[in-house]
RNA sequence: GGAGGGGUUGGGGAGCGGUCAAACCCAGCAGACUGUAAAUCUGCCGCCUCGUGCUUCGAAGGUUCGAAUCCUUCCCCCUCCA
């Protein structure tokens, strides 16, 4: 019991309410553990891993885990301020996003213990009716004590009467699954709320809430999502992950290892006393990425990736594997800025023409200086952009 | 129904007749350095046939030697009053 505490607790921002939580452990009955996510981001993220790694302690409690899909949640768009109309999705498209999400989740999560269900299920048959019962149970005080909308409120902006259904809908799914805990981001903490309150109106008894913190993205910054482009996606290459998770910050670091990292805290606690007398933090990250790539992929995948991250950049060798690329020409030579461009090296001839001019281009481990470069048909030439672009042509 | 504010290069946001391919910030890219693709510094950051070439500032017309900047019409967004 105190064990299962101790677990549950790990990581975690709040728990709403802790003797609840304790009471609900304490009946010794399998406990459902309900948590929503997005049906268009199929890819999962470094930043999905947080609440995922928290469902997997559950699973290891015993408890079963609803991987709920919110398509029908989705038509609506979680209020953020800017009501922006979500595309609708077929039938199709969400039964393979729920295919896409089973192949990655199940890189954390036990199967045994996991159902994954869509929330249209229900929540197409609530009907008007069943609206306007739900609806009943909450009123515009309760809704407006919601930062967003009362931020919005009080600046005279403007709130569509639908993004109250948001909240609404999201605890109607606790209803329908009797959801014994809601996980969620701390910026769900109000929508997980609702549904604590209003599982109360139909008679049940209610979850207790449980939010996570956000994981920022590579720029240390912003949350980690996909639309800003600062994401480790769960299914990227060893190599590519292992890249990305040494570029983050040395600040940073300790942040994702008290996120993401399954090393016991005084074992963190430890690095970071390493690093302060003196330890190179590089060598600290290699441990954040290896721990990471090793779970996604294999201890072996870790190990290589670590191998040739350290060839390719402490060393300045080349990376293993150089794709080659064969072109057609129509002419005898071709210049270099169409190369790089026709290649996909760089996005534009004019962006080639500026790294050519910056002396960021090799030819057959030459540096070019000469933006009028022209290359021969017939021959094959290694060419480098920058420091990580690496690419044979065949001409 | 009435009044008003606004749409600028990936995002934010200046510019309000020439000196504007368009300030500044962020993101991005490159170079240097290093402990790494960290930090820092420097440069770049519309397109091409790379030349003082071409096309951009919601759309289409117009005024002008010259417009992102002025006029007309249209489209879209937002706020307030009712």
């Amino acid at each position: 019991m105190k064990a299962a505490l101790e677990l549950i607790r790990r990581g975690v921002d709040e728990i709403l309410t802790e003797e609840d939580l304790i009471a609900k452990l304490k009946s010794k009955k399998q406990l459902l553990i309900k948590v929503g996510f997005d049906p268009t981001a199929p890819d999962l993220h470094l930043g999905h891993t947080v609440i995922l790694n928290k469902m997997r302690h559950f699973q290891e409690l015993g408890h079963k885990v609803v991987f709920l899909i919110g398509d029908f949640t989705g038509r609506i768009g979680d209020p953020s301020g800017k009501n922006k109309t979500r595309p609708t999705l077929d039938a199709e498209d969400l039964v393979n996003n729920a295919q896409t999400y089973a192949d990655q989740v199940f890189k954390v999560l036990d199967k045994q213990l996991t159902e994954i269900r869509f929330n249209s299920e229900w929540c197409e048959q609530l009907g008007a009716d069943g609206i306007i019962r739900l609806a009943s149970q909450y009123n515009l005080g309760r809704m407006l004590e919601r930062e967003d909308f009362n931020a919005r409120y009080k600046a005279n902006e403007q709130i569509a009467l639908h993004e109250f259904l948001y909240p609404l809908i999201q605890a109607y799914d606790s209803i329908a699954l009797e959801a014994d805990i809601e996980m969620g981001g701390t910026d769900q903490k109000f929508n997980l709320l609702v549904g604590r309150e209003l599982q109360r109106g139909y008679g049940q008894d209610p979850q207790v809430c449980i939010t996570l913190p956000i994981l920022e993205g590579l720029d240390g910054v912003h949350k980690m999502s996909k639309s800003l482009n600062n994401y480790v996606g769960i299914n990227e290459p060893p190599a590519e992950m292992f890249g990305k998770i040494m570029s983050i910050s040395d600040d940073l670091m300790w942040r994702w290892f008290e996120l993401l990292s399954f090393e016991s805290t005084t074992t963190i606690a430890n690095y970071q006393k390493d690093v302060k007398t003196g330890t190179n933090p590089r060598d600290i990250k290699f441990k954040l990425a290896h721990e990471l790539v090793a779970r996604f992929h294999s201890d072996s995948a870790a190990a290589q990736a670590l191998q040739s991250f350290t060839a390719q950049f402490q060393k300045g060798a080349k990376p293993e594997h150089i794709d080659t690329q064969t072109l057609t020409l129509t002419e005898d030579t071709i210049a270099i800025g169409n190369l790089l461009k026709e290649t996909q090296l760089t996005s534009s001839t004019s962006e080639a023409m500026r790294l050519v001019k910056q002396g960021a281009v090799k030819v057959d481990d030459e540096k070019i200086t000469d933006p009028k470069l022209q290359l021969d048909k017939g021959k094959s030439y290694l060419v480098q952009v920058g420091k990580r672009k690496f690419l044979t042509v065949q001409l």
